[in-house]
This record gives structure tokens, C-alpha cells and sequence, in this order.
DNA sequence: CGGGCGATTGACGGTCATCAAGCTGTGTGG
DNA sequence: CCACACAGCTTGATGACCGTCAATCGCCCG
């Protein structure tokens, strides 16, 4: 393996080979235009963390996760924190943007992207209506995960908020293909409490309390579904 | 005008005389293919309250709304309700749903929609990619702002809420050419507080004590800011 | 005038934020 | 091998903000 520096680059391995292909964008491309793309895209690494780009910085790049998770978030002038989205392999980061990033994005553990310059993806997506609709498609996920998360925010509990979580992430990694007994929690509790809308007490307080009731185990970096029925009503309520 | 009766179906008149144009995905078009898009467009009518659509139906049709404010909703098993955004005239409505529509859709004056069968559309859009970009272009704006409010939803305070929503909703109608002295709520406070995931009382104390502080004037249906500047203030915080 | 809905105001309480300690695990260096 | 430091997590005490319940007000329209 190449240097897995942090922010260091290495040369793609052909995308014929990407693990993220059937997840990602790049899925609706023809093996010709996959050649094109293999072009403009570079392998970045980045260490926990780091920066991948900035709120308010010039949005030269757009991103394909391959590996790791990435969290994205927004910042108040005064410090608080809104995490809107963890970012998971085979996520489109940075298209959305205009000018200008409309959030920050850093690696949570160790992370590989697959990184495009905006100008040249832009012209090579410009006229090929398979990947345009793909996007749409990779937008209207994230639009509907958007919306989710507001219902959660404005009119969930505390409570409600851990158990949908939990859920919520357990079914996205099933869908990665990384189904596993105990859910992986990469994410700090600061991480999880800024997604949540909550403080870090309280999350904490709250995981204690669902292991006090026997429906989950807290174990060091992850979260195993005593009673997943439980959690999953709790979350549907 | 043709009868403005509730869910009432009238002509199209021609989109080149269409007032949302410039706002609206259509912009995207050659003057021949606006012609095609014109045959698979209808007008409806809405009267107030009225359902577009409901969450979980199937997505039949997807609209461009030409007159009036629309709320879009998603309501849990007991009864909470989160407005996930208002569609004002120009913004196209049920495009990101899959299968079956994601949140509830209704009138909240009266409402005129351009509506199309989804399979058309999708067909007709197929192999467009000026407008695909432009559909593309519009659900980033949407992706941005459904950002913003899950900020605004996860850490900000009701005061705050307030203020935000009062500039944010004002900013809006001023893209849209209808600025005003004194910013239109067609929105009940229930809406409102919906919204900004508050109750009707905290917002109504909330817009009670702006008034005493001198910063708004609350008139019947609408609001005015006396101090921009500070209402500002308190958003930007 | 009366009914009804929406908005406002008041009193009270709960949920969750805040502040402050202690705890646990991991890495470092002696 | 153990002492130490440090960061992240947990737990506890307290109180603020905002939700809940209830009453009143204002307005529109029959």
C-alpha cells in the first residue's frame, strides 16, 4: 500500500477494482466513461480527526468515501455544533455546494475518499444523463434523511432520539453489508450528542438508562441490541 | 379564469406566459421542449387546508407550485407533527420522493400547482441533462436548507428560532420580488411552532416579547420589523 | 348576538442543559 | 511493571427553558 499519510495521496487503484462501486455514483457509468472518471479522481487519506474541507472554504473538491466515516457539521458563531450527517462508504460528499462549502467535514477514525476537482467532474457529468439522474437519486436520499433528522430534532425526545439513532445507524451499516451483532459506534459521544441535538450528559445518561432497563449493552466502541424490538419501538413512537 | 373550484383541473395556459418561469425548473428549457413539457402539465386548484398529497401515498404525480404557500409535514404514529419546509411559487414539489411520497403536502391559502404525472415527467426528463442540472441545482438548495434548519432545530433557542424564521421567511419573498414593508405570515402560529419544533404558546409568548422589546410590530396577519437590524442580531447569533 | 377558532396570557412542572466531580481506559515514561 | 497524565465517559446536584394545562381575549361570520 501507498503512503497512507495523512492527507497524502496515492495513486487510484482502476475503479473496476473500487469496493464502493455498486454503493457509489460511479455505478451508472458505462466501463468507457469509468476510464474518463478513473482520470480525474485521486486516492486522499486522512488521519482521525483531520479536516477533510471547511464551512465557508472554496469548494474546489468533491469527494466519494471508500473507506472510514466522516462527520459533517455546522458551527454556530459562538461554538455550538450541528452535526448534519455522517458520511459512510460509497457517500457523495460536496456536491451540493455552490461557491463555497456549506458545512465543515472532518474523518472520524482513519478515511480514504476518492477525490475529484469540482470544474472537471462538473464538465465530465455535464452530458451524461445516467450519472446526472444518479446524483438526483444520491440527493434525494440525503434530502429525505435531512427531513427524517428534522423530526427527530424538533419533536423527538431524548429517549426517542438514542433509540432512532441506534436503529437509524445499525440499518445503514446492514445495508454496507457490515450487519453485526453488537453495533460499531466509531463516533465519540460529543459526536452523537451534536447529531441528537443533545449534550453529551445527557446521551451518556440516556444509553445508561436503556442498559439499566436491559435493552442494550454498552461495550467500548460499540452498542449491542439486547432487545432490539424494544429499542426499534421506542424509536417508532 | 377557469373554475377555482378545490382540486379543480383547468387548461394550462402556455408556459411561455408562465409567471414562475424564471424561478422554476422550466427555466431550464429550449422554447420546443417547453412545448413538450406544456401537454403533460395541468393546473389544479387548492383551497385552503386542502391536501396535495399525504405521506406514504403513492407519489403519482409531482408539482411546480404557481401560487399560494404549501406545508410540507411529516407527523409521527401519535399525532407530533414536524413542517420540514413551506413550498412557495416556483418550488417543485415530490421530485426526491421514491415509490411513495416521504411527508404530507397541503394548502395553506389558496394554492395553484402545475401538475405532472411522475412517469411522464421522469420520462420526459430522462435524457434532458440541461435539466437535470437544474433539477439537480434545486435539490441542493433544499439539501442546504434543510441544513440550516436542522441547526436551527438542535441548537438554537426560541428566541432565536423566531428570529431566524422572521428573516429567513422575509429573504424569501424578497428573491421572489414580493418585498415588503411588513413580512406576510400566511401561516398560522401553529404552523409556525410546527416549524421551529416549539408549541403554539412559546411562540406566541416568543413574538409577544419582541413586540415589548420594540423590535417587531405584530399586526394581523403579518409582521413588521422595526429593527431589522437587531432581529438580525439575534438570528445571526 | 352567539358560536367557534386562533391567538394570547398565566401558573406550574418536567426535561434536559449546566456545572462539577469522579471514573475508566489508554498511552507514556521512568 | 507501575506511576502518571490525559481524554473521554459517567454520575450527581441544580436550575432554566420551554412544554403542558387552563382560562381569557379577539375576531370573523353566520
Amino acid at each position: 500500500m501507498r503512503s497512507p499519510v495523512a492527507g497524502g495521496r496515492s495513486v487510484a487503484q482502476p475503479c473496476a477494482e473500487c469496493a464502493v462501486r455498486p454503493f457509489a455514483i460511479c455505478a451508472a457509468l458505462e466501463p468507457a466513461e469509468m476510464q474518463q472518471l478513473e482520470q480525474l479522481g485521486h486516492h486522499v487519506h486522512f488521519r482521525p480527526g483531520q479536516a477533510v474541507f471547511a464551512q465557508d472554504a472554496a469548494a474546489g473538491f468533491c469527494y466519494i468515501l471508500l473507506e472510514g466515516v466522516v462527520r459533517l457539521y455546522k458551527l454556530l458563531p459562538d461554538g455550538r455544533r450541528q452535526i448534519v450527517g455522517f458520511a459512510l462508504a460509497g457517500d457523495f460528499i460536496g456536491v451540493a455546494a455552490g461557491e463555497r462549502h456549506g458545512f465543515s467535514a472532518d474523518a472520524v477514525g482513519p478515511v480514504v475518499v476518492c477525490r475529484f476537482a469540482r470544474d472537471l467532474f462538473t464538465r465530465f457529468a455535464a452530458l451524461k444523463p445516467n450519472l446526472l439522474r444518479r446524483i438526483n437519486e444520491f440527493e434525494a436520499g440525503e434530502l429525505n434523511r435531512a427531513r427524517d433528522q428534522m423530526v427527530l430534532l424538533g419533536r423527538r425526545s431524548a429517549e426517542e432520539k438514542v433509540a432512532v439513532f441506534l436503529v437509524c445507524w445499525r440499518d445503514r451499516l446492514a445495508r454496507l453489508g457490515q450487519a453485526a451483532a453488537a453495533v460499531p459506534l466509531p463516533m465519540g459521544r460529543l459526536d452523537i450528542a451534536d447529531y441528537l441535538g443533545l449534550t453529551v450528559e445527557t446521551v451518556s445518561r440516556t444509553f445508561t438508562k436503556l442498559e439499566r432497563d436491559g435493552v442494550i449493552e454498552i461495550l467500548p466502541g460499540r452498542v449491542r441490541l439486547l432487545d432490539a424490538v424494544r429499542v426499534e419501538a421506542i424509536a417508532a413512537a
